[in-house]
DNA sequence: ACGGTAATGCAAACCACTTGCATTTCTAAT
DNA sequence: ATTAGAAATGCAAGTGGTTTGCATTACCGT
């Protein structure tokens, strides 16, 4: 897809937050937008070697992004941060042998929310992240073996 | 508390994952046992800066100590990791303001798990990880001005 | 078209974290 | 107790992801 078409796609959703609609900012949200797993930063730079857009851009586009709330960072247990597009919220399930991730649609977390409230005192609650860690099918029959 | 007493206290904790039970890793455990949040491999090293602990020693601490499921990694949305004792399972409620975080025991999330179980077909489900983000009191006054 | 501002690219700097290696400390077996 | 082997430590150097400074460019409202 061109630039023309990203921007015309993506154009509303960023000056509704002071955003520039630029080449490199288009092409980093358009990846995310893209992909079915959160992704590193490296990852993202890595995608778009052929539109030579450098890291330091990739890294500013991923925090002014997350600023505006056009991408959330999801918690991973590992190292380095992994980013999503915010809209359509979901979990994942985490395979601790190979890493694999599968969203995990089903959220209902709106009671416990309110035990959160109650218990920490907190007027507002913004957002959560819920993770699960465990086995996928195959490295559960590897490891058995 | 002197080594001696730390000792007699993870002794038998430690020896059951077959880790010996040495002065720095004693007092790195000791350090998140009695923290009442979890705390980052730095935050671990200048709380121990009058024993003369060296940095490299602690993050291999942290790390055989989580291998060993004594200690566990916890997810907050900082780039740092953050590690608290393993037992007395429980989650967070993180200003995004202040950093304040405001344990929460309370967690029932079996029903949750046997849904992820069916939805990501993973076979074993080992732990989840769950943090509230928001605004505490303090600081949800303070942007209200 | 133009001017101001935001964003980019590049390179250098930063800093958390890791690694190699010689030395020390455990621990279990003698 | 002694000792031998393995694990852990300290130190210093290295690594690599992320950030920053600055000159240049691209965007966008006027």
């Amino acid at each position: 897809m061109n630039t023309q078409a990203l921007s015309k796609t993506y154009r509303p959703l960023l000056e509704k937050a002071a955003l520039k609609t630029t080449k490199p900012r288009l092409l980093v949200l358009d990846t995310l937008t893209k992909s079915k797993i959160p992704l590193t930063a490296q990852e993202i730079h890595s995608q778009l070697s052929k539109s030579k857009i450098d890291q330091a851009t990739v890294y500013r586009n991923l925090q002014s992004l997350t600023d505006a709330k056009i991408i959330r960072l999801v918690n991973f247990q590992h190292d380095h941060n992994h980013y999503e597009v915010a809209n359509n919220h979901h979990h994942h399930a985490i395979c601790e042998s190979c890493g694999k991730v599968v969203d995990i649609s089903k959220c209902d977390l709106s009671q416990l929310e309110k035990n959160v409230k109650s218990i920490s005192g907190f007027s507002t609650i913004n957002q959560h992240s819920l993770e699960f860690f465990g086995l996928c099918t195959k490295c559960a029959k590897k490891s058995a073996q």
